[in-house]
DNA sequence: CCACCTCCATACGGAACCGTATGGAGAGAC
DNA sequence: GTCTCTCCATACGGTTCCGTATGGAGGTGG
């Protein structure tokens, strides 16, 4: 049995640092245990990195065009904007991209990190506008359901990857999600006796 | 001048571990720096708590009292059920609340921090539900919407602490509130065109 | 006034990291 | 084959924190 030593690149540990990102949070990305994991060594990062803050600007740009510039270009294929809406919700809801994004907002105080937060409200409400104003809201209140929407989903993901009890499934969060949507398109509520 | 050197309780050790939950989450709560802000040394702290982890459990335990049974108390004194979601809105939005919140949500995967989170959405979320029950929701609704509420509360104080900037200010604020709570009630919307 | 009890200061050892220095090992150029 | 360049292993020092040990200051009861 021949143990394989392939030389590592950059991405090699840019991938790793995402990946610990999302199990551990920012703490996750520490060059030592990186390195153990990819059984190597400090030796090898400090080659390819200056420090660690290196490694966590090239992770955050991956993560820049992996969990939003390629999200918004699926969805966008989609006819119209409610089944953009639609599709948005459950690509972003039914998927292990949750604790990645929950850790992230978490490290929002991060030098580093918060302006790649602030680029990814920036854009993502700003595309949830785009459809809502084109279902007829006018532009201020297209803009606040878009936030609406977002914060929704931040405290969705937030209980998800926290307090997974919380969060019903399978059919009961089918329905659940159906009431959100109808919510945010300000469509009247359905199962109200009063 | 006299430097006052008044001696310390478990108490003042609580309550500025909370403070620092709410500059710093978790990793605030060290013994070492904590001791240097009260102006004294680890000798004190090891003499009123056994480790790190006691005292956490205690700063948990103040926080449940403060900031979930406390606020329920008081907004349960309005007169009926839209006044009270209302009080709770603005209670919980527009506060100091939102750091300590924010940053024990994202230290919930700590053994001591989940349970305490585990109860207050328990909490939280029955209440709401309870209110939304007296509104003619029937129940399964009702626990729908206020799961969606509460998705939304973390999600706002989540935006509100991390990503500031996004955020409105005040009579933007209000329009956005306005705008949240009646969706919640399932009202439909006004600001449509089509 | 002295013995005791509560509280704190200081010093120490240990763990987990970051970052640096330096000496190679391996593979391709020629 | 040997030179060189890329890549990695090892060892070291520095920082920050946890937890323990121990002695002593200062108020309090007898």
């Amino acid at each position: 049995m021949v143990v394989r030593k392939p030389r590592l690149g950059p991405d090699d540990w840019t991938a790793a640092a995402l990946t610990a990102i999302g199990e551990h949070g920012l703490a996750g990305v520490a060059v030592e245990p990186l390195a153990a994991r990819l059984g190597t060594t400090k030796g090898s990062f400090y080659w390819h990195f200056a420090n660690r803050d290196a490694l966590l600007e090239a992770a955050l740009s991956s993560w820049d065009e992996t969990y939003t510039d390629a999200i918004l270009r699926t969805v966008d294929a989609e006819p119209d904007p409610v089944a953009r809406l639609r599709a948005l919700f459950v690509a972003v809801t039914a998927s292990e991209r949750a604790p990645v994004e929950v850790h992230l907002h978490a490290a929002a105080d991060h030098p580093a990190v918060a302006p790649a937060m602030r680029r990814a409200v920036a854009r993502r409400t700003a595309y949830i506008a785009t459809q809502l104003t084109a279902l007829g809201f006018d532009p201020a209140e297209a803009d606040r359901r878009a936030l609406f929407a977002y914060a929704t989903y931040i405290g969705h993901i937030q209980l998800v990857v926290r307090i997974p009890d919380a969060v019903p499934q399978g059919a009961a969060l089918e329905a659940y999600l159906g009431t959100v949507l109808a919510a945010l398109l300000g469509q009247p509520a359905a199962n109200r006796a009063g």
